[in-house]
DNA sequence: TTGTACGCGTTATCAA
DNA sequence: TTGATAACGCGTACAA
């Protein structure tokens, strides 16, 4: 094949070499070990500068065992609030010297299985991941678990016990403020659109929902309570349901922000005056709901809160070695806020 | 379970002691080396599940040196643009058995540089690269290229010759086509809010502006053309000034979505009437100009095209060992579309 | 078709 | 404080 071609990477021993040392001083030295002389240190080290060199990470994770890399598992990287919260991760764990691979399971469980393990066969560190909507079951991150390597969930995490670390909004607050918030600017028929009942994420809010609804010793219409994929469409299509009756609510309570913005499509489309008619309130605080006519009200989950929290506790437990296995460990929750605008 | 508190992973020599084969068959097996019998390699694939074997990435790469491995550097994958190529680029790269390291730049050139160190020493198999709006030197990719991995510049390219593979939208015809439909429907006095001229995206654009107002005859107000970063502020200010005088633009090509939101944010602030009395149009096809009142019109990039023809150009240099480094490469362009919507 | 033996670059354990 | 040497797990000439 290709003879002389590949212009080899330096190693420590072409350091070695030129300094007339023994590639075990190099790596101490490249290591900052306490056991190096002053000037030997600072010579590898200009020499290696010098040389262009590059600890080569495979041999070194061969070795010791330790990547460097952390995994990520979420379902799309373009939701906007999985995207603030990946950055904030990947900037955060950058400075702390750790790599992140981000994946995508297109919320698809089959992919989320198989990315769990390639991570595994990748001997990430750590591993974090905000689950598929369908999954219910976690066994595919046992190998991770038992292996000592530490996981946190975030934003959609297991429902049952997990022997692992969870980081999340406070859903319930936050259906529980959007609704307060709707009762308290005069709604009394008040819809829900909300997500499939297989995730904490709409399980929470809409205990929220109906907690504020008991409460307020108002009514829930069973006719205008949806759990379905929260899709533009379905969500127009509950719309539609609603609106078709002689009874209509009075404002609407969105488990996010997609179908609050359908919502609002919908109402102008058939000249429901929002708010006057028909107030909304959305979830995420998507950069979206800023722009519409009228301004959307929504619930702002601070994703870097989530982000630094996440790193926050997965660094404390990669210095510590091991994770905090045997102390069940409750779920850390981030606050929520209500984002009052011209929907309510 | 297993009671033994093994910690290790399984390796192939585990797999060889097991069905009493040496380690070097169980690595053919795995591999698909054609010199296997055929019952051999279904006995180890077998005992390999169900062992949960899973190579170790590092000692093979360090092996046969190479990582299974792509890096990618973005400027931040929150933007729509971005996001949506990269979402295409992860999943058509996981088909052919790679992972994607996926980095942000935060758009500074500093972390670019910081960045394409370290992915050169984890050592990706390849890079992509969308640059920082201020690279206009790309030294810090060198190291890459001489050692023969190949570097793909897609959206932000190097302006000059630079020995890497270039795959961009077409941003003169964007430009051009904006700015035309801008003049059909009866525009006389465009103005043109763009990013500065250091990025290639600009120049380009622009450059289409100007050959769409040429051909059309129509004048350029130097002081209706503002080369500037695009955030909103900028871009009301920009609004201001112009409209702060006696003769105001009837038109406004932005060289972004997020301006062109901005600029219709000032216009409603300032009861301008969009489209009768300022038509605009933005570049990107971002979901939030399709949710504005009035949608803006705006330019179509084609994301997952763009995705799409980098991993097939990646793939096949990939296999064919080299990149294609003696032939001058011309960039791969990726058309793009006027979107129509009710702003113009 | 399978086994033996070596080395990829680094780090850890000795000994000097 | 430094050097020699042995792993880490895998892939591949070469031998059988």
């Amino acid at each position: 094949m290709n003879k002389d071609k590949k212009p080899q990477q330096n190693t420590i021993l072409d350091i070695a070499e030129a300094l007339k040392l023994s590639p075990a001083t190099i790596s101490r030295a490249l290591n900052n070990h306490p056991h190096v002389k002053e000037k030997t240190k600072n010579d590898v080290l200009k020499m290696a500068a010098q040389l262009g060199y590059r600890r080569n990470q495979m041999a070194s994770g061969l070795r010791s065992n330790k990547t460097h890399t952390v995994g990520l598992i979420v379902p799309r990287i373009s939701m906007f609030f999985h995207a603030e919260v990946i950055t904030t991760i990947q900037n955060s764990l950058h400075k702390h010297g750790y790599n992140l691979i981000i994946c995508q399971s297109n919320d698809l469980l089959s992919m989320e299985e198989e990315l769990a393990d390639i991570l595994y066969a990748s001997r990430v560190d750590a591993l974090i991941v905000a689950c598929t909507l369908q999954t219910t079951d976690f066994s595919h991150f046992d190998k991770l678990v038992s292996s000592g390597i530490p996981v946190i969930f975030y934003d959609r995490v297991p429902l049952d016990a997990y022997p692992a670390t969870f980081i999340k909004g406070d859903d319930f607050r936050g259906g529980y403020l959007a609704t307060t918030h709707l009762i308290e600017t005069g709604s009394q028929r008040i819809a829900h659109i909300s997500g499939k009942l297989s995730s904490n994420l709409y399980q929470d809010r809409s205990a929220g929902f109906r907690k504020a609804m008991e409460q307020h010793q108002l009514p829930i219409h069973a006719e205008w309570v949806f759990h379905q994929e929260l899709t533009h469409e379905n969500a127009k299509e509950a719309m539609a349901k609603m609106f078709s009756g002689t009874v209509v609510p009075d404002a609407l309570f969105s488990a996010n922000d997609v179908t609050a913005i359908a919502a609002l499509e919908f109402a102008k489309e058939n000249g429901i005056q929002v708010p006057r008619d028909l107030k909304i309130i959305g979830y995420s605080n998507d950069p979206r709901t800023s722009i519409t006519t009228p301004a959307l009200s929504t619930i702002e989950q601070y994703p870097a809160k989530v982000g630094q929290k996440i790193v926050e506790v997965l660094i404390e437990q990669l210095k510590s070695g091991e994770k905090g296995s045997g102390l069940e460990q409750r779920p850390y929750v981030i606050p929520v806020d209500l984002i009052r605008r011209m929907s309510s």
